[in-house]
RNA sequence: GGCGGGAUAGCUCAGUUGGUUAGAGCGUCGGAUUCAUAACCCGGAGGUCUCGAGUUCAAUUCUCGAUCCCGCUACCA
């Protein structure tokens, strides 16, 4: 495909939610990647911008700050800080770093729905939503609990299910009360703005599926599959007070989804930056946009976001999505509420100076394609055998030998032989092979391209042997130290997109001033007289007990963990035997038991209850293999009525305790009983 | 169950528009060396390219099916 030629490029790295720090997670998926792109692109001397800022919208958030009893922008103020601070420490380069909170935010978001509503690109809907008449509000999303009528699950929020996992309207849960005051709901209209998604869906077809066949096939695919089932109009309002008011007469009480506000907020975080030149970066056809994000944000970046923008008419749609995969922690997801994670700021607590072995690791071990592991054993191996050893290695060596032999002065190159030739000739194919793998968002391998040069200075003094050469031929000894110096002035050219902070150490001990991308694979960077200072370490080893106290400290997260997920959760409302009564709970023989069709969760049983046996499904096949439960009494819930699942009818319910990990055992007499009995 | 992504050396990954002995780094084993952070350099071992079938002169690569992992989705009284 022919490349495209564009004269400036607009990064954008997925906005982080202000209800928590960063971790190795968004910074392996997102901003290190991001930084990486944007590094390379100003070293080369382009037009780029890299915008970012803190989500801080959107019910979690409100959630949380009613928890701990302080106001949303309490929260959003914490961990905005904590964030903005954890990306500079760790060297992730934004030109600026916002907030959907900012003044500029708020009117440009509630610029774009207004342009939206006044060119008739919304649809309106009336229905019923759940109201707190005591609160006097409606009750969004995770403002209301109770059972999910799916699982059972009875603390389901009102709009997802945390222990199934199933998506939910608020209206659908079974018992539903307010999480502001406890009090049960009632139903009352109210009107929302939709975003008709369905009508840009032949032009989004288009643009992904024909002219951007070269995105990632993560990316690609899950567009199709989006696609194909085709989209649906999607509300862009909510009824909530923390948000961007909608900007409609008369309209109180509801605010702009999150969705819908969070990714103006790269063109607010723009504005901010440039308040007079940010439109030629979002609108004009020579302008490149590159969104950095997560899979789990696909959907937004590639369809959702585009629409918008597509609505709206004046923008470009971003040239490229690269999303990646998930990193986890240890062989286990990376979790927020689990404390299962290594949070940016803490880390740069605990390693300091040594941001970079972070970004490395974080690279060479980038989600790219697949999920990926991250471990604190690789994490030390890479630091200790590829940054110390390779790298950090040869430039101790170059200054180490250039202070012994000539007190620091950089020598003359005199005739270069054919194996001088021969190794720099290797070294400038570097150049084109990095550029190409980062332009084409391999970083991984572009980093290893990087790697390369120092395997490369390593193996030539290696070849060379100048403190032999030291003894009698001091000329050649000149070339070769001249050669070596000027590898390590390249090599802080090439790392400077993937390890900044070193590379300035590095600049720093060669007394280079500035580094341009152009110079790599010269050898005249370096000029001959200038000094070069004594060598630091550039990387220093960790050793086991560095990493053996993180590794305890994770065992110890773990252990706090089973032992919080056994607190038993609260005493519900008191209730009465003649409760108990209404449920005629019996113990029957279970005669056979099979998977069914088409479900990944159900078992289907024959239970003989002494009246002739009864067909009872239930969701438990995940925990159980249908032939060990066979001739095994369970206890069912006999007077439910009928209900079916996937065409088969269901007379009653199997109970079951569910364990701390979400395992479901099922429950029985603990002796043989007459099939048919009641339990009292 | 449907859809999407993945499965290549002990580990992390490249790669193959189908074509002689499938690559890299780390790890491992052996050798050499001492300028260097017990580092570097050289060499060896290590792969039925997840499995099965098909197309083909030829399949790790294309097609179909199966298995396992991740995600979305459905079911989950």
């Amino acid at each position: 495909m022919e490349e495209k030629k564009f004269k400036r490029t607009l990064v954008t790295a997925a906005l982080p939610y202000a209800n928590g720090p960063v971790h190795i997670g968004h910074l392996a998926g997102v901003y290190v990647p991001a930084d990486i792109y944007t590094r390379y692109l100003r070293l080369k001397g382009e037009d780029v911008l890299f915008v970012g800022g803190s989500d801080e919208h959107g019910v979690p958030i409100t959630i949380k700050a009613k928890k701990e009893g302080v106001t949303p922008q309490d929260i959003v103020d914490r961990y905005h800080h904590i964030i903005k601070e954890s990306m500079k420490g760790l060297g992730i380069s934004f030109d600026v770093y916002s907030r959907t909170t900012s003044e500029m935010h708020k009117r440009t978001a509630s610029d774009f729905f207004k342009k939206l509503y006044e060119k008739g690109e919304f649809i309106e809907k009336t229905g019923q939503q759940l109201y707190d008449e005591q609160a006097r509000q409606f009750l969004a999303d995770r403002y209301v609990t109770g059972t999910c009528p799916h699982c059972g699950f009875d603390h389901a929020y009102g709009d997802q299910c945390e222990s199934c996992g199933t998506s939910l309207n608020a209206t659908d849960l079974i018992g539903p009360k307010s999480a502001i005051t406890g009090n049960v709901p009632v139903l009352k209209e109210t009107k929302h703005w939709y975003m008709p998604l369905d009508k840009w869906e032949p032009a989004l077809r288009k643009w992904i599926l024909e002219e951007h066949k070269e995105w990632r096939p993560n990316v690609y695919g899950q567009c199709k599959s989006w696609l194909d089932d085709h989209l649906q109009p999607r509300a862009v309002t909510r009824d909530l007070d923390w948000g961007i008011p909608v900007p409609i007469d008369g309209v109180e009480g509801k605010v702009l989804y999150v969705w819908f506000d969070a990714p103006i907020g790269y063109i607010s975080n723009t504005k901010e930056l440039l308040p007079d030149g940010w439109e030629k970066y979002w609108k004009e056809k020579d302008s490149r946009i590159v969104h950095f994000i997560g899979k789990d944000n696909i959907v937004f970046h590639c369809l959702i976001f585009p629409a918008m923008l597509m609505a709206d008419g004046s923008y470009q749609l971003p040239e490229n999505v690269p999303s990646n995969e998930f990193l986890n922690l240890e062989g286990d997801k990376i979790s927020t509420s689990r404390n299962w994670a290594i949070w940016a700021n803490e880390y740069l607590e605990d390693f300091p100076g040594k941001q970079d072995v972070l970004r490395y690791v974080l690279t060479a071990n980038a989600p790219e394609t697949k999920d990926n592991d991250f471990t604190w054993k690789d994490f030390q191996q890479r630091n200790n055998s590829e940054l110390v050893a390779i790298y950090g290695n040869f430039i101790n060596r170059a200054l180490v030998l250039t202070n012994k032999y000539f007190d620091g002065v950089i020598p003359e190159a005199h005739d270069l032989t054919d194996y001088d030739k021969q190794t720099l000739e290797e070294f400038k194919g570097v150049k084109g092979i990095l550029e190409d793998n980062i332009e084409h968002f391999h970083f991984r391998e572009a980093q290893k391209d990087a790697m390369n040069l120092a395997r490369i200075g390593n193996k030539y003094l290696a070849d060379t042997e100048p403190w032999k050469l030291a003894k009698t031929d001091m000329a050649r000894v000149e070339t070769i130290m001249n050669i070596a110096l000027q590898i390590c002035a390249n090599l802080s050219i090439a790392f400077e997109p993937f390890l900044p902070f070193s590379s300035e150490k590095l600049r720093g001990m060669l007394n280079m001033e500035k580094i341009e991308w152009e110079k790599l694979g010269h050898i005249d960077i370096l000029k001959a007289g200038n000094k070069v200072e004594k060598p630091v370490l550039l990387f220093e080893k960790i050793e086991d007990d560095v990493i053996d106290a993180q590794l305890l400290r994770l065992e110890r997260i773990k252990q706090e963990n089973i032992i919080n997920n056994f607190t038993p959760r609260a005493i519900a409302t008191p209730s009465t035997i003649d409760d108990f009564g209404k449920l005629d709970i019996r113990v029957g023989t279970v005669l056979e038991c099979s998977k069914v069709k088409k479900a990944d969760k159900l078992l289907q049983f024959k239970v003989d209850d002494g009246l002739g046996g009864r067909t009872i499904v239930s969701g438990i096949a995940k925990f159980y293999e249908p032939e060990d439960l066979v001739g095994k009494q369970v206890c069912f819930i006999a007077n439910f009525p009928p209900r079916n699942f996937k065409g088969i009818e269901s007379q009653g319910m199997i109970l079951s305790a569910e364990d701390a990990d979400g395992r479901l055992i099922v429950i029985g007499p603990t002796g043989p009983v007459k099939p048919g009995v009641q339990v009292k």
